[in-house]
DNA sequence: ACCTGAACACCGTTCAAGT
DNA sequence: ACCTGAACACCGTTCAAGT
């Protein structure tokens, strides 16, 4: 699974063979149909295991500072490490491009890391602004969510992590993010 | 050509299919290869005809107001209406998110997608605050343009245009653009 | 319980052959 | 100039057969 995460993060699902998988991992690609029938239950299983691991790092972010600024340094950085990673693009961010080549099932993940982002997020915003609504809340945070992940794939097909660097700053200076 | 963008555009560059394509159009797949040799000629025509496309409906909206906010309204149009068309996404973003599979000559593409968007929001900008720097300009400029790529994504993957309509406002009424 | 080789219909690509 | 059928090595998937 973390071959086959990195292989999608970095070519898509569409691009990730089996075959390919297979020889990664040192088995034989119709062994993998045993442990994942078919290429959407795989796709499946990628997606909520990155949201989990997302939840856990946030938690651990969130314990380690309580100051928003510093929170949100920390949350642009998650999607950073992944360009710095060989240029790769956050899996979610990826699966929602190729939405239509994916079953309803996988759609549902991506809509949980979604979920999972916009629910931490409106977290750190109400801790800076306490009197805005939790609708107002929400939608910030899921413009955020939304910048951040077009700062990513920007800079991805720039090839440049300076660009996203420069975006995030953008972001900030506009005040969208504190 | 007109055929292979919307299948790009909703399922993705890896998900085209020459045969699928031939079928759409009334020939066969090999056929097309005598106007395209490779997938990758393909997929650097549609980039380039779909930047000239942009461009030519971006001077259209500049001489019908030169309003920014009406302006910008209708630059988000632009990226609604993917949506609105069974749910497509932007060519250019598309292809950011595919770009390990694709050649130097598709990425450069891209970046002149990248850079006439750029070139056109600047434009706009200025007109609002005309004692920024151009470097601080485009910076803003490119911000807009990730973020309206990101609103497009987010909403794609949610599969909901109001999604889409939500997140351009959060960003107006928090700065990001005018 | 886990793996494999062989088969199926798909894919991009090539090429000799047709008009 | 434009199209085609047949072939090549790829792909996801299935399945009977192995340990």
């Amino acid at each position: 699974m973390a071959a086959a995460r990195l292989m999608v993060q970095a070519r898509g699902y569409n691009a990730l063979s089996f075959r390919e998988l297979a020889k990664e991992v040192g088995i034989k690609s119709a062994s993998i149909h045993y442990h994942f029938p078919t290429k959407d239950d795989l796709a499946v299983a990628l997606a909520r295991r990155y949201t989990e691991d997302l939840v856990l790092h946030l938690q651990n972010v969130a314990s380690k500072s309580k100051d928003a600024h510093e929170r949100m340094t920390a949350y642009a950085e998650i999607f950073r490490g992944a360009l710095l990673r060989s240029n790769r693009m956050c899996l979610c961010g990826m699966l929602a491009a190729e939405r239509d080549d994916l079953s309803p099932q996988v759609q549902e993940e991506v809509q949980k890391f979604n979920a999972a982002n916009v629910a931490w997020l409106s977290e750190v915003l109400a801790a800076c602004d306490p009197h805005q609504s939790p609708d107002a809340l929400e939608r910030r945070a899921f413009a955020i969510l939304s910048a951040v992940e077009g700062a990513q794939l920007v800079a991805r097909g720039c090839g440049d992590v300076r660009v996203y660097d420069r975006t995030i700053d953008a972001y900030r200076s506009a005040g969208l993010m504190p």
